[in-house]
DNA sequence: CGAACGGTTGACACGGGTCAAGTCCGGTGG
DNA sequence: CCACCGGACTTGACCCGTGTCAACCGTTCG
């Protein structure tokens, strides 16, 4: 069973039915056409699934295959030979999971499901399908990319400059407007499947070090985290320790911006043959 | 002047006047043809200088132009309101500055010159030119833009699970190849246009504690670095220290690889007719 | 000739790691 | 049905790596 479905199943369920999170993710960059929406619909028809605690690829595996999230989490990680692990990613519903597989012949990561998971599976010819003949959604996904560098890019200042509380607080409120993002959070309540060893090897602590830091956030009444969820009591607060500042997510690219890069794109010959 | 000039200078100079450094870059990933050097010759029509610590980009800045370096050095970096500041990357010939400079809006990083550079201007009409017209030459570009990832991911490993003594061995490690491939290394010596202060924020830590650390590895001899660049004197020990596994440097994707990759867009028909 | 900046080091304080001991829960086998 | 086990969770005590503060040197530049 989907760890996500243990609460508030039902409207969370209902959310991710109605529409591919990817395509709620795309919409925020791009306002869509019916030819586009019918293409992502359409990747649908080839999706693998996984189970909770799959290891989906593994460090020095081959690459080939672009996996998107239609549900379920997944997270990166790299452990060293003495076992020390840092998590470096983690991807929700309508991420793109490896978007270079096709260029990279072996991954240096490993990718592990942290619920069951559905993935949408992109080869490369589909990939390439979207940039020539659909260059909005090709910009989409090149949007998609850009702002997984910069998540990581931020995560690289958390884990480099911030204490483990401001990090924990960071962590929160950037998953949480990820979240919003694709429809899986509304009010203060979020289901966040991951262990505390989890968290604690994304943020580059310890977890006995991740459970002084949480009690320091319980205490103050700014954040509970218990079995059944994360509830945000005090989003103020948990900004301002976290030092929060929204333009890293880029999300607020407005379709304005797209337009210009599809008319420029549509005096290229190829793309203006491609466009319809 | 360059600083890169003030020793061993005639050497990496000449060398950099024979070919473009992206054009070495890119080679290790694909064998060139002749139309696709020429267009990378014909890219250098359109360059910018900067002067050592000038701004590239500031923070909130609009993004628009693609920078890639032709000499010199930059950094990026993030400052927290209180000051505290991580540098996240540093890029040095070849390396493409801000990939996704035509699809964000803002920039939310600072990138700065380490050095007086030079760098090669695309706007997205090249970008877009490449991709339709050179398929190969676009492919080396997202093979560049996947790599920088994964460096990029490679050091939040480093500062989430590296101790000081072993990010900096990692540093140096890494640095060091990425100049050897294009060839601004060679022998045991080689320059690092950076300050204390600068390698301290890239690496997470204080000066004074780089400092500490630096001892360590001074002490048994393994490296040194004075104001006339860096020696690695014993880079086996070093290796080990930091624990350095090279795949995710993503060096040795093979050009059957990208064969392949290009046999595959040739069935597309846009990337056909645009293969020449 | 002083100011500013990069480099350098010592002394001390504190955040976060390590070790160790438990609790709680769900699953499994007798 | 209970006993046992493993895995995730939780906390206290202690210690070490790293941050902080402060001082100083050498160079460059106005």
């Amino acid at each position: 069973m989907l760890v996500l479905q243990m609460q508030d199943g039902e409207i969370q369920d209902e959310i991710l039915e109605m529409t591919h999170a990817l395509k709620r993710k795309l919409s925020v960059f791009l306002s869509m056409s019916d030819s586009e929406e019918r293409f992502i619909d359409r990747l649908d028809a080839r999706t693998e699934s996984f189970g909770k605690n799959d290891q989906i690829v593994s460090e020095g595996d081959a690459y080939s295959k672009i996996y998107v999230i239609k549900k379920g989490w997944t997270y990166h990680s790299r452990t060293l030979d003495d076992g020390r692990r840092q998590i470096t990613r983690i991807d929700l519903p309508g991420d793109i999971c490896c978007f270079f597989a096709p260029i990279l012949k072996y991954s240096a990561n490993n990718i592990v499901a942290l619920t069951d998971c559905e993935m949408t599976v992109l080869e490369l010819e589909q990939l390439a399908e979207i940039y020539t003949e659909q260059p909005g959604l090709g910009a989409a996904l090149s949007w998609c990319c850009a702002q997984d560098e910069s998540v990581l890019s931020e995560r690289l200042v958390s884990v480099g400059r911030r204490s483990a509380v401001e990090r924990l607080a960071h962590f929160f409120v950037e998953i949480r407007r990820r979240m919003e993002l694709v429809d899986l959070a509304e009010g203060n309540r979020f289901l966040l499947p991951v262990t505390r060893e989890q968290l604690a090897d994304a943020m580059g602590i310890t977890t006995v070090h991740l459970f002084r830091s949480m009690r320091r956030l319980e205490k103050d009444q700014i954040i509970a985290w218990g079995t059944d969820g994360v509830a945000i009591n005090d989003m103020m607060e948990l900004h301002r320790i976290a030092k929060f500042t929204e333009p890293y997510l880029h999300y607020t690219e407005i379709p304005s911006r797209t337009d210009r890069f599809l008319k420029k794109l549509s005096q290229i010959p190829q793309y203006a043959s491609g466009q319809q």
